[in-house]
DNA sequence: CCTACCGATCGGTAGG
DNA sequence: CCTACCGATCGGTAGG
């Protein structure tokens, strides 16, 4: 049993520091010598952890979904109008987000370097959260509190500007993810204008 | 001179198709080979046309970022409002990334392959294309058109929601820069609560 | 987890 | 613009 979680703790390490070298240098430009050497192995010794150099990719990508999906379904499992929902749903996505910077800037980025089925499929759940974005935004129009705005070019517009955040946020900086997320809601709801 | 004129439109074509490749694959992920199937030719023939792979990637780069600064040059040389000014800065932001989205993609995420002194060089066009934008907001806090908000984080926000149109806009759709551009700056300006 | 190695492919050059 | 080719490096496997 030591010697299953031993090798559990391997590749959960060679995830975490995959996900970071993909980030910085994206997918194709990472090495498996470059990998195998931030983990302080030979680049053979890799593939007893894992199957190829896509499925690390492709496990990144999908758990980083997980947390997506888990994020606005907390939003969406309220009984709040959708203004309140927003809201929410914004600041679970940046808590993601500032949570897992390189994990998230791999789902954003390094995806299109999976082949079938699992590109379609990452895809298919891509689109879906952004649909529930939308949801939210035409709940909101239906309810009054909302605008009869274009409910596609909204979820696309907000999730833009929340999907940018890990390319500047910085973790040690004075600004933290509440904060954050309480500027954009309101940048978002209230606009710019005085 | 025709020699010459037919020299230069080849080295054009390779440009372009280049910037279609980059975006779609990825410069890492291209190879010069691909490359010059593509264009029709030898991979070694396209050294008579570049220097190397980087120097096509500098290029574009940099020729889309002159793009983006004559497109805010435009919004600030008016005398105008900072309202009226961040209206215009995104409308013509947004004529530039419908209107060449290959080369806007690669300006957005296919830079960080450069090498110095280019990558240096090159994020500090981009911050001084960013810090424009927040000049426009402090500017109309100072009038009072604007709420007080924190200028760096809604410059960030805002030309994140614009960088990432490139990926979903469809120039053959019935979606106009021009529609698309007014919707954004009242998105922006008025914000979605009624 | 390592040594030893595979075939494939890379960016680029020499020489014409 | 081509043929022929360079050294380097790639993802991955065999076998222990």
């Amino acid at each position: 049993m030591s010697k299953f979680k031993q090798s559990l703790s391997r590749k959960e390490q060679i995830r975490e520091i995959a996900q970071t070298m993909f980030r910085e240098k994206g997918y194709a430009a990472t090495s498996m010598r470059d990998l195998a050497t931030a983990v302080g192995i030979e680049a053979a010794s890799l593939y007893n952890h894992i199957k190829s150099k896509e499925e690390l990719l492709k496990e990144i990508c999908y758990d980083c979904a997980e947390e997506f999906f888990t994020a606005i379904n907390t939003a969406l499992a309220t009984p709040l109008s959708a203004d309140r929902q927003l809201a929410i749903a914004i600041n679970e996505h940046i808590k993601v987000v500032t949570g897992n910077l390189d994990g998230s800037a791999v789902f954003l980025h390094e995806w299109r370097f999976l082949t079938e089925p699992y590109l379609t499929e990452f895809k298919n759940k891509r689109k879906k959260y952004r649909l529930q974005f939308q949801h939210i935004i035409e709940q909101g129009i239906v309810q009054g509190v909302f605008k009869p705005v274009d409910a596609k070019l909204y979820s696309l517009s907000i999730l833009s500007a929340l999907n940018w955040i890990y390319d500047w946020y910085k973790p040690d900086g004075e600004l933290k993810p509440d904060t954050l997320a309480a500027q954009f809601s309101y940048l978002i709801l209230e606009g710019l204008k005085r």
